[in-house]
DNA sequence: GACATACGTCGTCACGATTT
DNA sequence: AAATCGTGACGACGTATGTC
């Protein structure tokens, strides 16, 4: 029997190449929100190192070789064929086998295919090369150059979707109405402290989005004052305002809101105003690279389980064959 | 201890995708 | 069409580890 994954890819690379390209030297924000880790605290065994250029697939690269190796040739039916240490296994729902020829080959007890997918990105960066590019700024392609080289990969948000039968927790759905409905609730807009704040302009970020808590809900409006550190950003381009505050409540949770009075105005055309929209735009984009980090993250949590499960289930496969191999010369011999 | 290296995480920018 | 979101890419930084 063969169980075959045709080309199985390795995730796309995380980072497709990491050199160094000179970009304008970002001053880094003294906005530490959350507490560093640091060091090697190594999450997968996909890295993503930024500054080498080593993209290691070891888990996904491996476990394509050993559900390719194939077996001799047989068909194996049985209720038992698939089994975990634990005894039965269990495929995450909408998973799928590619199996080369009969898809029937492996069935379980109940006698429905339990099929199990490893599909590679639909956009591999594996094309990207720098030879023959043009290299204006230290032999790398300018920043947009190589972004036409690069096609973008569906989101993370699509991939699970496709994977698990968009059963993905804290998709978009979830995170966008759970975050909404912490300060439009009532369609008020956010009353924090004594400043009131019209729906759709300010937006209570929960700090959350990286695991570190219940998201905030109506609790969000009213925030001791005594809880909030505020956040000094010190970006270029901006005069050093203030325009967030950390937010811890009692009950440990974390989330930003807005310094009153920095928001509040809506002076049109105001020079400031430019600024404070930056500021937001920023804070917005901070959060969301943390929640997209997160999902990542979460996906590639879920890529491992996968290579874990579909290594389980190769060497029971193996384990079946290397047993029923025995049963047959053991009757030969008879 | 000083230094180099590897790695993880962060904030930011850019830009395609999606929503309004 | 504009606004917003999601994410790849990048440099900067902190920490752990190894070497001297």
């Amino acid at each position: 029997m063969e169980v075959i994954v045709p080309d199985v890819k390795t995730e796309p690379d995380l980072e497709a190449s990491g050199r160094n390209i000179p970009v304008n030297s970002r001053q880094r924000s003294s906005a530490t929100l959350s507490s560093f880790t640091g060091g090697h605290n190594k999450i997968s065994a996909i890295h993503s190192s930024s500054t080498g250029n080593h993209s290691h697939h070891h888990s996904i690269a491996s476990s394509a070789s050993l559900i390719s190796s194939s077996a001799p040739q047989s068909v194996i039916q049985s209720p038992s064929v698939i089994q975990s240490a634990s005894g039965q296994l269990q495929l995450p729902k909408g998973n799928v086998i590619f199996v080369k020829q009969n898809p029937s080959v492996i069935q379980t007890a109940g006698g429905a295919i339990q099929t199990v997918q490893v599909v590679g990105s639909p956009h591999s960066d594996e094309s990207l090369s720098n030879d023959g590019i043009d290299h204006p700024d230290h032999g790398r392609p300018s920043d947009k150059r190589r972004r036409e080289i690069l096609s973008r990969r569906p989101s993370y948000r699509k991939i699970f979707s496709e994977l698990s039968g968009a059963e993905i927790s804290g998709d978009r759905g979830d995170s966008a109405s759970t975050s909404e409905s912490s300060q439009d609730a009532d369609g008020g807009g956010i009353v924090i402290g004594n400043a009131q704040y019209p729906p759709g302009v300010v937006k209570v970020i929960p700090a959350n989005a990286l695991g570190l808590g219940q998201i905030p809900s109506a609790e969000a409006s009213n925030v001791p004052a005594a809880a909030l550190q505020t956040i000094t950003m010190t970006n270029a381009g901006t005069a050093g305002g203030t325009i967030v505050q950390y937010a811890q409540s009692q009950d440990g949770q974390q989330f930003f809101v807005p310094v009153a009075g920095s928001l509040s105005g809506g002076q049109h055309g105001h020079p400031d105003e430019a600024n404070k929209k930056r500021e937001i735009r920023l804070l917005k984009n901070r959060e969301a690279a943390r929640e997209c980090r997160r999902k990542k993250k979460e996906y590639i949590k879920c890529l491992e389980n996968r290579v874990a499960v579909l290594e389980n289930q190769n060497k029971a496969l193996i384990d079946e064959l290397k047993s029923l191999k025995e049963l047959y010369c053991q009757q030969k011999t008879e």
